[in-house]
DNA sequence: ATTAAATGATACTAAATTTGTATCATTATA
DNA sequence: TATAATGATACAAATTTAGTATCATTTAAT
């Protein structure tokens, strides 16, 4: 099982550059150079992140993007909830016939526990955290 | 992000009827009119929780699958680790370039702990709790 | 005005993984 | 000896993930 998919992982490449660079407006033509991302999977992603409001976008000539909020804004979770659509962990898994009790199914409600125990973990780490090495 | 694969899933449910029926060997065609899964994949399963030693396999006819431990020393984790090859959550994703220290890295680091928590968690989970609701 | 270099939107394709099938060999019981 | 089961394993279909391509629009410099 992958946790860190590929649109999360050069996500958040994509985003350390650009937020250690954020006077800046970095363009896509330059992320590539630097982090040999392929280049419209990458623009693709950073047209997302723009829409989802994680970038501010700059059309035309010298345009590219900047950090729409503060790196210590920004969290792990973000790019989840973003690129994994809408995280959920937790699917009921068992029809009547074996399931000991539909309403509150028990492993239905841990599964559910842990998810929500991830989510919290990412929701602490920070793309400055990530950053800085902290 | 799937937590729970086809393979886990089936495996829950063939285990809990077994777990349920433990007297008897339990043979695939039984399991199949209970639980409706497709034969060739249920078949697939539980030969490979037989190689794995949750299950007792009996060749021949009236042959059949019995539990090989008892549903207190069956857990969510032995699925998950039989069936998410090795169940990796934290994989390198950044190159030098980028990544503030590669030696040791934060975003690993943090992404190894929280593995460890979700492992936990699914150590804790017994078949017998499934079956019982508790 | 025109050109160049960027993003926006979106449809398409390829690769990988997950899910499921089929088949043949072996074993045990009646 | 026939039948009904599992063992091993190769194959195929479906789905998801990863990546490409294209056309329209915007902006800045000349
Ligand atoms: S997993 Fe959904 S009712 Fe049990
Ligand atoms: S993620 Fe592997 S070195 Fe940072």
């Amino acid at each position: 099982m992958k946790l860190i998919t590929r649109d999360i992982d050069y996500s958040i490449r994509a985003l350390a550059y650009i937020a250690k660079n954020n006077s800046d407006k970095i363009s896509v033509t330059k992320l590539v150079k630097e982090t040999k991302i392929p280049r419209p999977f990458l623009r693709k992603i950073l047209q997302t992140l723009g829409r989802e409001g994680l970038l501010e976008s700059f059309k035309g000539k010298f345009g590219g993007f900047k950090l729409n909020k503060s790196p210590n804004d920004i969290y792990l979770l973000d790019l989840f909830e973003i690129f994994q659509d809408k995280f959920d962990f937790n699917k009921c898994i068992f029809k009547k016939k074996i399931c000991p009790n539909t309403k509150d199914c028990v492993l239905k409600e841990k599964l559910d526990h842990i998810g929500e125990m991830v989510k919290r973990e990412f929701g602490k780490i920070s793309l400055q955290s990530i950053i800085e090495g902290r």
